[in-house]
DNA sequence: TCAATATTTAGAACAATTCTAAATCCAGTC
DNA sequence: GACTGGATTTAGAATTGTTCTAAATATTGA
């Protein structure tokens, strides 16, 4: 996961934000490519500890501040929840588990426009999430069979 | 806007969680009913301290956490800010002005049904809620003045 | 190699919220 | 009308997630 043409994406992000291509960015990215899972920066932080021991939670919030700022990552907000980060730059939506709290990433039908919704007069739409809550797979099955 | 009918209603609706009616609930109750503009509950304590001077911010998260509890108010949430109280129990979304910072009710159109987004196999929704950005009416009409 | 600038770091500060424990209030009984 | 038990209010402490600050370190380009 951590290879040449990851770096070279990753460097040219960042340098059109005139940014550098540090190890702890490297190191933080990577987290986020290898399980996405939504991981708050807390999880991020102990995940890149096992391989950075010496890495500072101060520096995980900056590397993802960055990463965000350059376009390679995205904040997902759910409730007052800790914010959690996404590598998945595709438009989508999120799916939130009731049960297990778990984040699912839910792709875009590119053919449904639009939700089915239309604004009042004036007001000009910049962008839309949809929050979709409920039980995910595993978390349905678990109940069915009870 | 504080009555005899609204005070029924309120201690109708606190009796079926076993709570009681008390001047702070009506106060924190009317204060999100006089003015539907999604305070947060730093808000909300402002507001009721004009005609409660001696009402705490303790007070203020324990009654809207009551009024939330049965049924009469719900929190809505953007991004990390601060939680916003809302007395509209109609079925809608929220519009959040990039300009201003204001929430806006958006009506779900009853004859649109769900989003247009199929959800994967397995995934049960039991809910979804759609946060719309952009440009309010105000905010819209002054960009286009400029 | 050096200077200028960016980055990292620990810890303090902060904002929103929840918790704690004591004071107060209230409904229903005696 | 006073009394009692549970609900409610309150001030302030504690907690959580995040941002800020200032010093140490790293990196880039001359």
């Amino acid at each position: 996961m951590h290879n040449e043409f990851v770096d070279e994406q990753l460097n040219e992000r960042l340098a059109r934000t005139g940014s550098r291509l540090t190890a702890q960015r490297r190191e933080v990215y990577s987290v986020l490519l290898q399980k996405r899972d939504h991981p708050s920066a807390e999880e991020v932080f102990i995940r890149a500890k096992g391989r950075m021991p010496d890495i500072s939670m101060a520096t995980v919030y900056n590397c993802l501040d960055t990463l965000v700022k350059c376009g390679l990552v995205k904040q997902v907000h759910h409730d007052r929840g800790a914010t959690r980060y996404c590598s998945n730059m595709n438009e989508h939506h999120h799916f939130y588990c009731d049960e297990c709290g778990g984040t699912y990433d839910i792709d875009t039908d590119p053919e449904a426009g639009h939700p089915a919704m239309t604004l009042p007069n004036g007001f000009r739409m910049r962008s839309f999430e949809i929050a979709f809550s409920g039980l995910c797979p595993q978390c349905a099955a678990k109940k069915r069979h009870k």
